[in-house]
DNA sequence: TATTGTTATACTCTATAACTATA
DNA sequence: TATAGTTATAGAGTATAACAATA
């Protein structure tokens, strides 16, 4: 940018990618969800199947669809996920009684045992990630950033990926 | 979490994405990500053909792949790039007159007009990012950010999404 | 023989919409 | 008729590797 903006001076916020809020952010969530999906690849799942584990684990028995309602995640590909999940033993589809076209979900034991070691994986996860920082700074940090996150409406826990299209970088 | 894990009592960073940096900044830089390139789609470019244009436009004359190395954007991938960015009219490939296998990019007087919107654009949707900080607290956050960025050993103005694969929510 | 740019192929992921079985 | 779940199809995006021209 330098020698190609006519004669304004930059200011913070515009003086190019390095000091740019929104290209920091973007950098540093795809370097850190890429690494989180490296630490969980040894367990055979991906961020999406944790995210999914955890909310059926915090209320077993719900449809599909409600589940993928919580998680914005569209019907059609709940299926898949659900499926993979079921390959490797973490979860069950089970009749729902009262409605025979629903399918009820639950983990397995072996489910609960792996989502204890990805939360593990993921306190180590975090830790590294903000290693370079005092646990002052980070409070600092995470705090700012949940006030961003307030001012976009993010909901915990839902990735807003899942939702739609891949990353546009 | 809260009915699956043992008996451990959570802890700051893993007491469920809420007050987790990583997902935090997975989150914040999806939203980030995504709200540029629909800031750019009108003028009919998306966020990495933003980074190209720059890096051109910082030295131009410089051949596809010498950019390509620049941006971590493998050869196969910046052929497409430019023939988008030349049929639009922003940027032109010329004859090298000491290596004919390679060409030499330019700007073209659209392109410097183009790259100019381009950056009033940044500025406004930077503005926009932040706008529940106030101006201290936003110095804050980014120089927390601008630590973890040189953990992360994060080239600025080059995205590691450019290199890779697609986004792994 | 190596390098620049290009293209062809196969592969992965996704949305869309059709389909079934129940309600 | 509407809904839960499933599947088939087509489309977009990518990596890989082959290729032509030039060094």
């Amino acid at each position: 940018m330098e020698d190609v903006k006519s004669g304004a001076k930059p200011q913070r916020g515009d003086d190019g990618p390095q000091s740019s809020l929104g290209f920091l952010l973007s950098q540093l969530g795809f370097v850190s969800s890429r690494r989180w999906h490296q630490t969980l690849a040894p367990l055979g799942i991906e961020p999406r199947h944790f995210l999914l584990l955890r909310f059926v684990a915090r209320s077993e028995g719900q449809s599909q669809q409600s589940i993928g309602q919580m998680l914005h995640i569209p019907p059609s590909r709940i299926v898949a996920l659900v499926d993979q999940l079921e390959e490797r033993g973490l979860l069950e589809r089970r009749a729902n009684p009262s409605d025979r076209r629903a399918r009820a979900l639950y983990l397995t034991p072996r489910g609960r045992r792996v989502l204890d070691k990805v939360w593990k994986l993921a306190m180590s996860h975090e830790q590294r990630l903000g290693s370079s920082l005092t646990p002052e700074e980070r409070e600092q940090l995470i705090t700012l950033l949940q006030k961003l996150a307030a001012e976009e409406k993010l909901v915990p826990g839902v990735h807003p990926g899942l939702t739609s299209a891949p990353w546009p970088s």
